[in-house]
DNA sequence: CGTGGCATTGATGTGGCTCAACGATAGTGG
DNA sequence: CCACTATCGTTGAGCCACATCAATGCCACG
């Protein structure tokens, strides 16, 4: 079984696990938690470009740099593999190797999807999508109906993080969340808490 | 040899192979030509999220729906398989996917590494940052030092279509070559060749 | 020689960034 | 429990980079 190979350790919220331009030693499951992925340029501005939580692959298996820092936004734990014991026991295992193609090729497709929203749409599209997207992430786990998307969840990241996912500013993040809440399109009962309340609304303006 | 399953097939330059939102039927091998991959809103927006040229992979395999437009940019020749037949092929062999999941990870990382351009970056670095990509993409083939970055090369797109990379406008993109040109860190001999005469400048411009 | 599609260039507008001040919240120690 | 402080979020004013709108120029084609 692969858990032979692997040791589980917890990561405090804020720590990170591997960072950019680094040799890829490990790979790792996240069994808890939720991290970041983040790239930055020369210049210090860092762009988000992975969300990974509960069940989800971290690290860059097959030799090659790591392209981002992996950061844990809440408190988490994972599943480590030192990374050339992870390569070879995938490589005797064609099933482990075909899962993590299909969801390399699905992290693909929503990279791209990203690259859209990055690209082409304006403030309000970008957090609308956003809120769309958390609604299923991070559906609040009360609801029994899982994999479903919720109408009230939490974030696990602040204004200035919400920037960096969407390429925005902290300043823009927070003005386009309170024209959405004055338009009754949805509530924030927190700081970090999220309540749609016109997903239709939502769902057009997202572009 | 996969070669028993697939078809060649030649694509006039503007044909379109795959759309967006389509059962994926089909994948390809690229023999010769370029392709761009694209995405659009529903207001007709388009993003470029990729460029797939000389021994790329087109196409999803693995049963979902394609989430991009798969477009000829020059006259092109593929190697296309049913999908349904590659999916069994590539199941009962463990190397061919081991080298899809190479490649995939590799885009996947290129994706993102454009995410922090289209999140982050001004006008003038995503313009800096594409030429360079596109030096050792498309470096004239004169040069048999192949591999390498050559500082002469055309393009095999207009500027409509480097804005959409670039999530820029055609104006911007025209204004910013001239530029680069006016400040002699490029040339431009004709509309779609591009001269780096000062790449050290390029590569600090692109942030 | 015209005609049509691309590219360039200029003038103007505006969405989001920057800079700055203020307000809210949570954690800390008295 | 409450003041104290650090951090985070909100709000406002002004500006600037890029988009938009509008001509004009440049080839490649019949």
């Amino acid at each position: 079984m692969l858990n032979r190979i692997g040791r589980q350790r917890n990561v405090a919220a804020g720590q990170s696990l591997i960072w950019e331009g680094d040799d890829s030693l490990m790979v790792a499951n996240v069994i808890e938690g939720v991290f970041k992925l983040a790239t930055s340029t020369n210049a210090g501005r860092e762009q988000i470009v992975g969300i990974v939580s509960q069940s989800d692959f971290i690290g860059r298996p097959f030799g090659a740099h790591s392209q981002s820092t992996v950061t844990a936004l809440t408190d988490a734990r994972v599943c480590v593999f030192m990374r050339s014991d992870f390569d070879a026991f995938a490589r005797e295992h064609p099933e482990l190797e075909h899962k993590l193609l299909q969801r390399t090729l699905a992290e693909l497709d929503h990279a791209r999807r990203w690259m859209l929203l990055l690209g082409q749409k304006s403030a309000t599209e970008r957090i609308a999508s956003f809120l769309l997207e958390m609604s299923v992430k991070f559906a609040d786990q009360s609801c029994a109906t899982s994999a479903k998307a919720a109408d009230t969840f939490t974030l696990p990241f602040g204004r200035q993080q919400v920037g960096e996912i969407l390429g925005l500013t902290i300043e823009t993040v927070s003005r386009q969340l309170a024209q959405l809440k004055a338009d009754q399109v949805i509530d924030l009962p927190t700081r970090r808490e999220i309540k749609i309340l016109d997903r239709p609304r939502l769902v057009s303006l997202a572009g």
